[in-house]
DNA sequence: GATAGTTTCATACAAGTGTTTGAATTGCAA
DNA sequence: TTGCAATTCAAACACTTGTATGAAACTATC
């Protein structure tokens, strides 16, 4: 065992590569090269090139997780059992906003790694990313609490756009900033968050009728 | 020229094996099996393997466009060349829900493929999907007029919003479905675009200050 | 029906992939 | 120091990839 050095300089470079370059075109021989080892180094320490990218993969996930848990925790605490729903969303999507959107030098490499792996799906994360779902569970669970007038479809749906617009948003920044032409500023990492919160409060808080029921009428007009 | 039989076979055939498996793992060889051609077909009648995948992206992205202008135009001629927000937004993401949800057997491969090219960035696609940014412009304009009282910057994160709903949820359908146990019904599409049109129309409308600050202050509480 | 141009085909090629091997080196305990 | 296990290393392996080749088959024109 003694140093661990070349297995943890195998799991820097490759974080790095893969969230620089994806998945697709990082082979085990970059890899090496980037970490100064040899490239038998890595079938030894982690068996295959698809067990590395497993163990890259779990770990990150269950640091963002955690960081995600810790926050409705707190604020969960704080309210006596109920956080109110902006809270909840923004345990949700803060974290991985702040990650990775914000100036190219504050942007960690373990957020872009883990931006990399919810895009490509790539087979060994494919495996186990369904163990996502019992963590998303918990902030439905919260968010049902602080909303308990809504129908738990209403609340998948909540949960789900929130997701949507955090991955969106940090996937395609870049397309956003120069359809803008710079109006959006991304690098504000903390403006994009109240952004995203606010829609996705909106979407659990409004009533079901009489939001949806004109865009449909409207729409059928419009045919 | 003659036929051009083995020109469509080999466009047809890697148009459902790039939707169904990705770009990642789709080799010519598999394509040319699926399309009863010889394998050097392929770069006898596009030149490349990339080149093959160009004309795939190219041919079907001017489609979805057209579809989606031609909803667009008719409505806004409909209202004297101001259409309501609901209907532009429904022409934006419903053509691409339709095509790519609803009941497994209904969903063209076409729409399917475009999606793939969405999220799996592959070279040749990046490389031509900078045009699909003046698209998305008339869209902008279309919504700037019907909400002239917005800023450019709003209008910019509400289209991209309600876009990250549409394609999020087309990406994620399965994991929604889990996560949901089957009660977010992903076949009943016109539900589906209906609450996602909903979302994106109350982002656009609701007005900045009183929506979002609250967020804001919830959130300092809570840390 | 011969000819010229197009299209198909089996096959080979060069390059790159992840993985394995077995010998060399290292580090540490007896 | 000696011995032994853990680790590193260069090299090779087996396989797959996209592409190229040149002969064969086809098609249409004269």
């Amino acid at each position: 065992m003694a140093s661990d050095h070349t297995r943890s300089a195998i799991l820097a470079a490759a974080e790095r590569l893969y969230a620089d370059r994806g998945f697709g075109d990082v082979t085990l021989r970059d890899i090496v090269a980037e970490a100064n080892v040899n490239l038998a180094a890595v079938n030894y320490h982690f068996g295959s090139k698809d067990e590395l990218i497993a163990e890259l993969f779990v770990s990150r996930s269950i640091a963002t997780n955690r960081e995600r848990l810790r926050e409705l925790k707190a604020a969960e605490e704080q309210g006596g059992g109920r956080a109110p729903i902006e809270v909840i969303l923004r345990a949700l999507v803060g974290p991985t906003l702040r990650g990775c959107l914000g100036p190219e030098n504050q942007r960690s490499t373990a957020a872009r790694f883990m931006i990399r792996a919810s895009i490509e799906s790539v087979p060994p994360i494919r495996r186990i990313k369904n163990r996502e779902i019992d963590h998303l569970r918990k902030f439905a669970g919260a968010m049902r609490r602080a909303l308990p007038d809504r129908s738990d479809v209403d609340i998948y749906w909540g949960l789900n756009f929130a997701l949507a617009m955090a991955h969106h948003t940090i996937r395609e920044s870049e397309r956003l900033t120069k359809l803008s032409e710079g109006q959006c500023d991304l690098d504000d990492v903390e403006d994009v968050v109240a952004r995203v919160v606010s829609v996705a409060t909106m979407a659990l808080r409004a009533g079901k009728a009489e939001a949806r029921a004109p865009a449909r009428a409207l729409a059928r007009d419009a045919r």
